[in-house]
DNA sequence: CATAAATTCCCCGTTTCAGGGGAGGAGGAG
DNA sequence: CTCCTCCTCCCCTGAAACGGGGAATTTATG
């Protein structure tokens, strides 16, 4: 097996220290270097390569799925594994989605870390089993959710901020008949009674960012 | 200054192996030992003990905060540094009221991370400056918030799972009229004029949880 | 014990929401 | 062109929520 040479971009200096660690005691895996922000990141792309990239999720500047994204444009033999600590399956769905080509989660063990780097150095895919189990569970809430048109969204959200149906008529330049149809939908579609339980089940299903 | 022994609790192997490899650069820091969830933790602290536990918030099988709580009980001397991955400020201030010496983020630099561990070790306390705003956020955020009484809590929360007044009334064992004085005096007290504005506000404000 | 706060309940009226139905026009997909 | 979805608007009725008041009883709290 030939030597991996690995790129680390995360904003946490102990989780750097803690996979630079690891690496070490690996002998034929080689940390090239490292960034704290997606900016740097791609500054040292414009000069360098590498075979891995290692991608923490939350970066202070860019969300880490934009950076893989753009990353992916610019140097698509690169293979990324993304890191995150906490198990969105929606993280999960849109990074893999984006190009990534692993994902795991900050809990997994040295062995499995290191079988992940190994794993994506060599074009195969790789998800530790928490970061399957969530993109799993993220297809299956999609695929129930019912599909809202662009009107539902926007009187959704104008009933989130609190207006009435008529507040919302004036503020789209129609009929308050027309929001009462759409917010009609929106109950019937997610199944609910009132609006009470639509807030929650919006919250609880990503449909409102607060 | 005398050597200072600390014991980390956290479930992500690649942190602890970070913090190892930082402190393994400080002559005056020694780590005794670790452990991955609080059970073993506590075990750990039957026939042992440390100057410092460097104690994640999210644990596997208990919170950080209980944690936290029980081992200040069993041992006092003990000075407690709470590392977390994100800034909720609720957490920082449940942390310090449960006894912590100190709060830090997980993404410090390596200086502040020592600088946190010898601070907490001489029985001061740290709290690195995310984690200070964060406090201070809270405080003020509860501070701005209106005092719910009970009954006003059970009303909300009913109400946010899609009940309506006679519904409620029916699951408190009162009349409608009393739920209508109940939900009238949730929007008079946090100042929103509709039950979806009530939803909003209160899951942002963590009144309910989802 | 006296006072304050919380809980309970009622009146009135108005507004908003919920549920049922129907219907015409615009625009995209096949 | 035809079908279908979306957007638009209307009718109706009943239920629920909103807003303003008042008042009795229990429960903390000083």
């Amino acid at each position: 097996m030939s030597l991996v040479r690995i790129f680390i971009v995360d904003d946490h200096p102990m989780v750097i220290e803690g996979m630079a660690a690891m690496i070490q005691r690996e002998p034929n895996i080689e940390l090239a270097g490292f960034a704290m922000n997606a900016a740097s990141c791609l500054a040292y792309f414009v000069n360098n390569t590498v075979d891995v990239v290692l991608m923490d999720i939350n970066l202070p500047d860019k969300s880490g799925i934009d950076l893989c994204r753009e990353l992916k444009e610019k140097h698509p033999a690169i293979n990324i594994l993304a890191i995150s600590s906490f198990n969105q399956g929606t993280y999960v769905k849109s990074m893999m989605e984006q190009g990534a080509s692993g994902y795991i989660f900050k809990n997994v063990t040295r062995e499995e870390f290191v079988e992940a780097v190994t794993s994506v150095a060599s074009g195969k895919e790789y998800l530790n089993f928490e970061a399957g189990f969530a993109m799993r569970e993220e297809k299956h809430r999609m695929e129930r959710l019912p599909v809202l048109t662009r009107r539902e969204k926007e009187v959704l959200h104008l009933i989130a901020e609190g207006l009435t149906n008529l507040q919302i008529a004036d503020r789209l330049f129609v009929s308050q008949s027309t929001i009462d149809s759409h917010r009609k939908s929106l109950l019937a579609k997610l199944g609910v009674k009132n609006t009470a339980a639509l807030m929650k089940f919006c919250v609880e299903n990503g449909l409102i960012k607060l």
